[in-house]
DNA sequence: CCAATTGATTGACATTTATCAACCGGGTGA
DNA sequence: TCACCCGGTTGATAAATGTCAATCAATTGG
């Protein structure tokens, strides 16, 4: 592993309060490869082998049942996930694809579970990542409970946008069809959706979004810390 | 605190492996109370001062927003609830009230967080509870986002099922309405989704569940491990 | 015992969302 | 260059879900 790549790692959260000699130990037996575009990483219910931690490109989780397909969440650099599967070496939950060309490092999980044991500020930093991403999903699970499309969606464009800086014309970062997936509906209705919001200010030219007015959508989508704040 | 509550507490994973000096000093800032049904005991925003236990009772999990609301969950003793908000030292994301007369032990935050700092074992058992809670999330996530309501009816009867033994005949064990807000529905659709069921053999008399033919309702509801499985 | 309350159910209807089919338009590759 | 492919959009329609009002049934409190 280059030696920037394993700088970068460290310095995650989840990584950088440990001592040199465990997270040394870690990366030992860590291997880190490339993979091209829409390449399947995991699927739902494997055993959890390895904690992934994607360096770079993006990674879709997703799950199905009975032949439908949902996308549960986006990943981006630098960050982990399946931590959870890791820790309890239980079945993964979701699948996983890359999205673009990723560079992933594989950490086996009975390094992590061993190193874990031994290393406090390691178990400290699980707990406080652990801790987010399960807020994180309680927060999605009331977008998705008590809003509905066009309000997912319009607090979805000022999350998008808060991200950006906070200009009033951004880019939407995935393509459409996985933004309807997220958010819980079809491609058509995303569509419609964004037709919607017209009338809030909302125009949208392929993946260019502009908020004319900033104050009426705001006032539609009525955001509120508790639900659409990242950290908090 | 009576004694038997105390070793009951103590029994919890969450406590079960720590030690006792530790465990002893949670218990001496930590305060028990008793209270009616209907109480709300924290509401969400609010700072999260206590790690709540709850030794007997029962308590709803809910959420609002923009004068919506919605179950998020029931706790049943003997467990703890918002634990992660007491870890991150962040609002609470839910509230909670009773649903019946409650007996609850609270724990202040911050002795948590101080013990969590000292016993490595408290930290391991803080690890597993949150990675549990993450993936209960995570499976109602899919329940949600991949099935018809009918579907997560038929799937939650199945799961009500199996936790009282797997009789043809069992109790709903709380109020239709909050079902149908945990289900993610309206309590007329819910009436309507018991009917819907009616060709699978599912028959409703009050609280009173019968499932007539279960091959006929398991092919219909299609559980899955991965969603259904409340280990796992 | 009865009035009042509460939760559940039903029917009629509106709204939201999904489905299916067609089409558009910008790449891409032969 | 041009046919094709793919993602996105649109329209028509169907299905699912929510809303509102009325009613029913069980329960409670006077």
């Amino acid at each position: 592993m280059p030696d920037s790549e394993y700088r970068d790692i460290r310095e995650l959260e989840l990584f950088s309060r440990m001592a040199d000699a465990h997270f040394a130990s870690l990366m030992r037996g860590a291997y880190v490869q490339n993979f091209p575009a829409q390449i399947e990483l995991i699927a739902e219910g494997e055993p959890s082998d390895f904690l992934h931690v994607l360096v770079s490109g993006s990674v879709d989780l997703f799950s199905t049942w009975n032949g439908r397909e949902s996308s549960m969440a986006t990943v981006r650099p630098i960050s982990t996930f399946i931590l959870a599967a890791t820790i309890k070496d239980a079945p993964y939950l979701m699948s996983a694809r890359t999205l673009e060309k990723s560079r992933i490092a594989l950490i086996p999980s009975q390094d992590v579970r061993a190193i874990f044991d031994a290393d406090g500020e390691f178990a400290r930093a699980i707990v406080a990542e652990l801790a987010q991403c399960y807020r994180s999903v309680i927060k999605s699970q009331k977008d998705l409970k008590l809003r509905t499309s066009l309000e997912r969606l319009a607090n979805y464009l000022l999350r998008q946008q808060a991200r950006a800086g906070g200009p009033s014309v951004f880019a939407l970062d995935f393509e459409k069809r996985r933004l309807a997936s997220v958010l819980g509906m079809t491609p058509e209705n995303l569509s419609r959706a964004f037709k919607g919001l017209q009338p809030y200010g909302v125009t949208v030219a392929g993946t260019r979004i502009t908020i004319g007015n900033q104050a009426d959508l705001e006032y539609f989508a009525k955001p509120s810390q508790l639900i659409d704040d990242v950290s908090a």
